[in-house]
DNA sequence: CGTTCACTTGATCGGTGTCAAGCCGGGTGG
DNA sequence: CCACCCGGCTTGACACCGATCAAGTGAACG
């Protein structure tokens, strides 16, 4: 397919990508304030913009492989992405979940550990490794965000960690309905359905089930015992409704 | 117990707790080299030193508490901890294994979302989470250290998430035998029997299934069949030793 | 209109959890 | 010194959750 293609043009030859985008600015950037480059101010900025690329990515693409030399380091500016490990027999773990104003690709492994690839369309702002680094080495503050970043992705994989370790098929799919819920907080409250929540869900069953550490079958099934208890909804594809958080909460069995 | 004591020792009064270990020199430390402190020469380390006090814990001791404020900074001098989560109803989970050179404690939370307990005897270099975090200012090169390690971290909880999520138990206990062996390098060859390698377990069943996500039934049925398909033999109480290591190595379905 | 892909649903099987009993070694106290 | 206890570990019987295999539905798309 693509993928080598790409890589390849990341690496070397950028103008060349029929992914590259025109130059922006950090001024319009929908994730300046939030991303990791929050912690330049914009005269400093300038050092990161004079090296980055924008780039979009289709659905489906695996934008790094497992075991790919890592050049590349990039922060989401939208879309979703999802970070993968795979076992020799192909039983595959996804690891990660990246969005808006995450950042991807390790800067110090030399090779990557995990696949990512876009759940969604996605678009990066991608940087050389190497020329990434030589920044990094002149603002620590930017290495400050680096390292406060690191270790939420550390808390919060320790809490799937949990998940994976202890809980049940409802538990963990209520878990994950709840993570996506917290992730987006879109809320779509009417007068007498104060509870109502809709929200967008990228991820098909297979997807949820590789995160959760269970079959599709099962997690298809929890989907529709919940939508028979009337715990949600879905009112379309790709949609989700949630009709009682409450019961959701209890069902999740939250940690204290 | 004494829990409480000790961490409020910890906060306030380290002078008065029984734990404390007379003061002791950075150019003794037997990580001074593979912790955090490498990134400071021996001029700067002076100011961890001036802050730091060593002190020892008993097994089986709760150094953190889950949702305590996290004013602890420590490097493992000697011992193994554990980390672990909690549901509501009491199911457990390990989350983290932390032996000497490692480093316990988030600078950056306001609480632990771990507690931090320890399996063997234990002897920690602490640090007052402030006064560690302004030498830290003054150091990016100590931060760097630490970006390092938490995503060193990050890559080897993600490797657990896989195995939680995709392995069987028998593949599980494997791995963990594995890790175990990778940790400690512990080799007694002869000539007969070369791959004869004897090592000590400090984890009872029980932590080994908490960190497994198993109950320790299963891994106790585990461990005997993989002692009666000579696999591995249990020499004595807190030992192992691999009798196969290549099959060990095909049980444990290593990623790719 | 047929194909494809995501999803659902059903039937069955096996691995792992659960409950329970028993074993082993170490420590304690009579 | 032995009897007893206790905690860690092992082993057995059984139930059940979730995986597996298989068929069917529905929506999107050419």
């Amino acid at each position: 397919m693509f993928e080598s293609k790409v890589l390849a043009d990341l690496q070397g030859m950028p103008q060349l990508s029929p992914f590259l985008l025109p130059r922006a600015h950090c001024a319009d950037c929908p994730v300046r304030k939030s991303s990791v480059c929050c912690a330049l101010d914009d005269k400093h900025v300038t050092e990161l913009a004079d090296i980055m690329t924008h780039r979009h990515f289709a659905a489906g693409h695996a934008i790094v492989h497992q075991e790919d030399t890592s050049e590349l380091f990039a922060i989401v500016l939208e879309g979703t992405l999802k970070l993968s490990r795979v076992l020799e027999d192909g039983r595959q773990q996804i690891v990660g979940l990246l969005s808006a104003s995450d950042s991807l690709g390790n800067i110090f492994a030399r090779k990557s550990h995990d696949t990512a690839e876009c759940v969604t369309d996605v678009t990066l702002c991608c940087f050389p490794r190497k020329r990434f680094d030589a920044v990094l080495k002149r603002h620590p503050e930017l290495q400050h965000q680096l390292l406060l970043r690191a270790m939420e992705d550390l808390d919060e994989t320790r809490q799937w960690m949990l998940a994976l370790g202890q809980k049940s098929a409802e538990e963990k799919v209520a878990s994950f309905l709840l993570w996506l819920w917290d992730k987006q907080q879109y809320r779509v409250a009417t007068e007498q359905d104060r509870d109502a929540l809709i929200m967008t869900c990228p991820f098909k069953r297979r997807e949820i089930a590789e995160f959760l550490g269970l079959t599709l079958e099962t997690t298809s099934r929890q989907f529709s015992r919940f939508r028979t208890k009337h715990v949600i909804a879905l009112p379309s594809h790709g949609q989700i409704e949630i009709k009682n958080l409450d019961t959701l909460r209890r069902l999740a069995e939250q940690e204290r």
